[in-house]
RNA sequence: GCGAGUAUAGUUCAACGGCAGAAUGCCUGACUUCCACUCAGGGGAUACCGGUUCGAACCCGGUUACUCGCUCCA
């Protein structure tokens, strides 16, 4: 399948076999955001098991949380996010390229720079080894004028992002001359605010409320909760909190279906370690996150690292797992060394010490962070990508035909075994099938279907990703044996009824995921 | 947010400014001994708001959503 063709096709089954519908559909939807179906909760749900089996479950060191989406709104300036997320932007209306307001300033302000380091240079080269830098620049009416006007620009730069004084900073970039670098226009629109943050009010009476903000990641409420954890549980450094939870984020352009929505969730672990180690252990758990993907069965060359080059305002080190989603390799999980920037920030905001007595150094410290965030819906689209495939398969009188497979590892599927009778008019068989889906219900999630012929109840199962279907023939009325057949390689096997649970349960089961 | 394009049954596509149709899927029944069989019947749409016109799915304006470009990130 040609990778846009996936795209578009990835889109259209999610919707058509109930994973995933546009939000709000019946008003016309609402932009970026999604809403789960059927299957698509269920896939959701077992992909955050797996995630936090492999991390809470599997490790001795790593416990769970579930914070509130309302926190204190201190957190979020300590963590950052009201100032470092704040930009101002502006478009150029002919290029209809977008710059940050202030950003615009600041190269022409390094302009000016330019042109006074070119006037020294000048002069020195002129007045050679008699020349004194110090007294010309301080003496030179060019260079002191624009020395001048670098300094006024500075300060009215910084007045105005600091007051958000919008509309005189686009007086400035007027005023200024500045030119957009793709069109060398001078059109420009408004400068505009953005904001990352979604904000609601405390308190039900108006004109009373505070103001709160919905949060843009889930790691400030591990942060925070840093002590209460490591105390109440006992634990050692090193050792992790992991949660999973929803966040919001107004984006600039949300799209890409639910590779960027305003609503998300996210899976994050935070790795707290002693000062200094935070490399071993950025090392350890950017091998182990791809391991993780790898052991759902993605592709490895599908998967690759890509290291930041920009850091974030509290990382020293950072890396992404990239997929090769139908629209290229993109983030699906970030690996970030997040240094004690987050636990030290809260410690001089709330006043109270956020530090770990280390018995082994007999010291207090603040520890080091190693983060691993992974978006749930970007590992759904990974997942569902991955596992969407037409192909070719034998159908009726050896003709052949094609058919729509998810092949999402079987601790992934949403219905892990369907129960089908050879034929839907004959009641022996209906009647037997029926037995025995309401006997293998309580196992794991199962369907029953009667409504159509057996290849289209096998198509059915395998749009959805079944790997399993139970089919009772006539021999099951004699015997008690079904054939089970399975979804990818279309093999059948022939099983006693008893034994249904065990197989499935085994084939199933969500443990060889984790044995190495 | 800005620009361009798109919007008709669940899906894919038709319909000169003049009765909105097909295929497929879905539901019901019949038939069928292992990969979308066949037959009969049924339900189902012009995104929304306004304008032009005797008459609008079609022309015009606006809104919304989606796709593609420009930015950021999980």
């Amino acid at each position: 399948m040609a990778q846009d063709d996936l795209f578009k096709k990835v889109i259209s089954h999610c919707k058509e076999y109930g994973f995933i519908y546009q939000s709000s559909e019946v008003y016309d939807g609402l932009s970026a955001v999604y809403d789960y179906g059927p299957y698509g909760s269920e896939l959701k749900n077992n992909l955050k098991q797996y995630w936090w089996k492999s991390m809470v479950q599997m490790h001795e060191n790593i416990v769970g949380i579930d914070s509130a989406i309302f926190m204190h709104p201190k957190i979020w300036k300590a963590s950052g996010h009201v100032d470092a997320f704040n930009d101002p932007l502006i478009d150029n209306k002919d290029s209809k390229k977008r710059y940050r307001a202030d950003v615009l300033v600041e190269n022409f302000m390094d302009k000016i720079e330019v042109k006074i380091n070119k006037e020294v240079a000048k002069a020195k080269k002129r007045f050679g080894d008699a020349f004194d830098e110090v007294q010309f620049r301080s003496t030179n009416p060019r260079v002191l004028a624009n020395v001048e006007k670098y300094n006024t620009i500075k300060d009215r730069l910084a007045d105005y992002m600091s007051n958000s004084k919008l509309d005189e900073l686009k007086a400035l970039i007027e005023e200024l001359g500045i030119a957009c670098e793709v069109s060398g226009s001078k059109n420009w629109t408004e400068v505009r605010q953005f904001n990352l943050m979604f904000s609601t009010q405390l308190g039900n009476i108006a004109g009373e409320e505070g103001k709160l903000y919905l949060r843009p990641e889930t790691a400030q409420g591990i942060f925070v909760n840093f002590l209460n954890v490591q105390k109440s549980t006992r634990q050692k450094l090193p050792f992790g909190i992991a949660q999973i939870g929803k966040a919001f984020r107004n984006e600039i352009v949300a799209r890409q279906f639910i590779f960027r929505m305003r609503e998300f969730e996210q899976m994050e672990m935070q790795f707290f370690v002693r000062p200094g180690e935070e490399m071993k252990w950025y090392e350890y758990w950017k091998d182990a996150r791809l391991k993780w993907h790898l052991a759902l069965g993605t592709p490895e060359e599908n998967l690759r690292f890509h290291d930041h080059d920009n850091l974030a305002h509290y990382a020293n080190a950072a890396a992404d797992i990239q997929y090769n989603f139908p629209f290229g390799f993109k983030e699906l999980e970030g690996i970030h060394s997040r240094t004690d920037f987050d636990l030290n920030s809260h410690q001089e905001l709330s006043g109270r010490k956020l530090q770990y007595f280390d018995p082994e150094l007999n010291e207090n410290y603040v520890p080091f962070v190693v983060e691993t965030s992974i978006g749930v819906d970007r590992m759904f689209l990974c997942a569902m990508s991955n596992a969407l495939v037409e192909e070719v398969v034998p159908g009726t009188e050896g003709k052949e035909s094609t058919r729509v497979v998810l092949k999402l590892h079987p601790a992934l599927a949403p219905v892990k075994c369907a129960v089908l009778p050879l034929k839907r008019n004959d009641d022996n068989l209906t009647g037997k099938a029926r037995a025995i889906f309401n006997k293998i219900k309580y196992s794991f999630n199962a369907q029953y279907d009667d409504s159509g012929s057996i290849g289209k109840l096998y198509r059915r199962q395998d749009a959805i990703g079944t790997p399993y279907c139970i089919t009772v023939d006539f021999e099951t009325l004699e015997d008690d044996t079904v054939t089970i057949r399975e979804r990818d390689s279309l093999a059948q096997e022939r099983i006693h009824i008893d034994k249904i649970e065990e197989v499935v349960r085994q084939r199933i089961d969500m443990k060889q995921l984790f044995v190495e």
